[in-house]
RNA sequence: GCCCAGGUAGUGUAGGGGCCUAUCAUGCAGCCCUGUCACGGCUGCGACACGGAUUCGAAUUCCGUCCUGGGCGCCA
């Protein structure tokens, strides 16, 4: 190479009129020991100056590269770029791969060229290097220097992993995808509370569920839908296992029953769990996880016998029709041991919708998919009879009236039906052992945060 | 919402009435260093959340405010 092209390399910037003469970039991982040059684009991770000879550890999304510059060989152009470069600064470096094994990965890149694209300020607002630890507020605040981290950007590669095998699995099943809005006029459906939100003179909310618009979809004869997508729940909890804003996997099917839908949940959780392990070894190898794909079928426990079970390793009273608390969830997870549904709940603590057994109606169609570590998914068969569903509603002490546009569609050709929702966040958090939910999340919504 | 813990350099921490002109690590700046991989060595820089009170004296005790973490509750 030319010092005259040298020259230019080191001084231009990514202009327009730079960008032809940009030489192909290779990703990191692609430098091998038998590459002979290189050009590579990333951030500097950490630099590491003896004197004579200078390290450089390169970064991008697929791994580190050394540059390796001998101070008394380098072009004088190099070591002037190289000493104005600043940790986690983006630059761009051309030269020869060198095989050795004194470097990691076996190469090192000589530098013929050394540019700085942008320069990073200093200090920075958390080390991406990881000597120093930061705190999960710290991280937050800056997350876009936390994902750096390959550990962290490993979980959200997972994340995507699990989505894309979900949509895949879903759609080879016959399913169709929906998008339901976010913003919606009912107030109560009971339960939750709902963020309100101004809708030109109209009160809004944000959506808790797709729930109805899914059954809806029942009615309009789509048989299979799913929808994956934000719920909000206005709820002022603060723990590290929920969230303010969290994405659910959603799926409603015409002509299934209950037991339908837990097979089909049994199969999501392992596809989501198969993917991963087929196709995230390094993911996993960088968070430190053997990642052991359960067993089916997952245990069917009975909500009769799950109390029974709580009651052997708790203090606390649990009669027949409360719900479980944290510490009775904990005590059946630590026996039980592996994922498992609580089924045949009473229909008193289950939503309105939730199909009771025709000959025990104060005992519904509705299942828990549990991890031992906290609740993923619930769903049930539905109620598809208007008149009982109105019952029902009544029943929980709501007004039909404010269910009008839901219960409409009930009157005029309604499929049996049955459904279930999942917590992506909660699945990707259990799957990975995150001690928090917000790991899972890039940008959570919690009581306090909502920046960035 | 209730309860507990906490807020000290950019980051993570030590210190709980005078030993504080505040510890250590990392970072940053300078100097030395040709095989590091948490490189090493020397020098320097940089902080007690805010307001009030008690006290001869407050980072330290008390009150209030703001902020944060965690447990529980809540989560159709």
């Amino acid at each position: 190479m030319s010092p005259d092209i040298i020259e230019r390399k080191i001084t231009y910037s990514l202009t327009t009129d730079a960008i032809p003469d940009l030489p192909m970039r290779i990703p990191i991982q692609d430098v091998t020991p038998e590459t002979e040059r290189a050009v590579v684009i990333g951030w500097i991770n950490e630099v590491r100056d003896l004197g004579g000879l200078a390290f450089y550890i390169l970064r991008d999304r697929t791994g580190f590269l050394q540059v390796t510059i001998v101070k008394k060989k380098a072009p004088e152009l190099v070591l002037a770029a190289a000493k104005e470069a600043s940790r986690e600064s983006v630059v761009r470096v051309t030269g020869t791969i060198k095989a050795t094994e004194k470097a990691p990965g076996g190469r090192e890149l000589i530098p013929e060229t050394f540019e700085i694209i942008s320069r990073a300020e200093s200090p920075l607002p958390l080390d991406v290097s990881e000597k120093v630890p930061s705190e999960i507020d710290t991280r937050l605040d800056n997350r876009y220097l936390d994902a750096r981290r390959p550990r962290v950007a490993a979980i959200f590669q997972i994340r995507s992993t699990v989505t894309h095998a979900i949509n895949n699995l879903l759609f080879d099943e016959g399913f169709t995808n929906i998008t339901t809005s976010k913003i919606v006029a009912t107030a109560t459906e009971g339960g939750t509370e709902l963020f309100p939100l101004a809708y030109f003179e109209k009160e809004a909310f944000l959506n808790q569920s797709p729930q109805l618009y899914k059954q809806m979809m029942m009615a309009a004869g789509f048989e299979k839908v799913f929808e994956i997508g934000p719920i909000f729940r206005a709820e002022e909890h603060n723990t590290t296992r929920h969230l303010n804003e969290a994405t659910s996997i959603d799926v409603e099917v015409s002509f299934a029953d209950h037991h339908d839908m837990m097979d089909l949940l049994e199969r999501v959780i392992v596809c989501a769990y198969t993917s991963v392990a087929e196709s995230c070894g390094s993911e996993l190898e960088a968070l430190g996880i053997e990642l052991a794909i359960p067993e089916t079928p997952f245990p069917r426990i009975p909500y009769a016998e799950a109390i029974d079970i709580a009651a052997l390793s708790i203090d606390e009273d649990i009669g027949y029709g409360d719900d479980l608390s944290t510490a009775a969830e904990r005590a059946i997870g630590e026996e039980v041991g592996v994922h498992y549904f609580i089924t045949d709940w009473p229909t008193e603590i289950k939503p309105y919708y939730a199909m009771p057994y025709e000959d025990k109606p104060t005992v519904c169609k509705a299942f828990d998919l549990m991890h031992p570590r906290m609740e993923l998914s619930s769903g049930a068969q539905r109620i598809h009879e208007h008149d009982l569903l109105v019952t029902q509603i009544i029943a929980k002490g709501l007004s039909p009236d404010s269910f009008s546009f839901y219960l409409q569609p009930f009157r005029y050709g309604m499929p049996p039906h049955a459904g279930w929702g999942l917590g992506m966040d909660r699945l990707i958090m259990t799957m990975l052992g995150l001690q928090n939910i917000r790991e899972a999340v890039l940008f959570p919504r919690d009581r306090h945060r909502v920046t960035p």
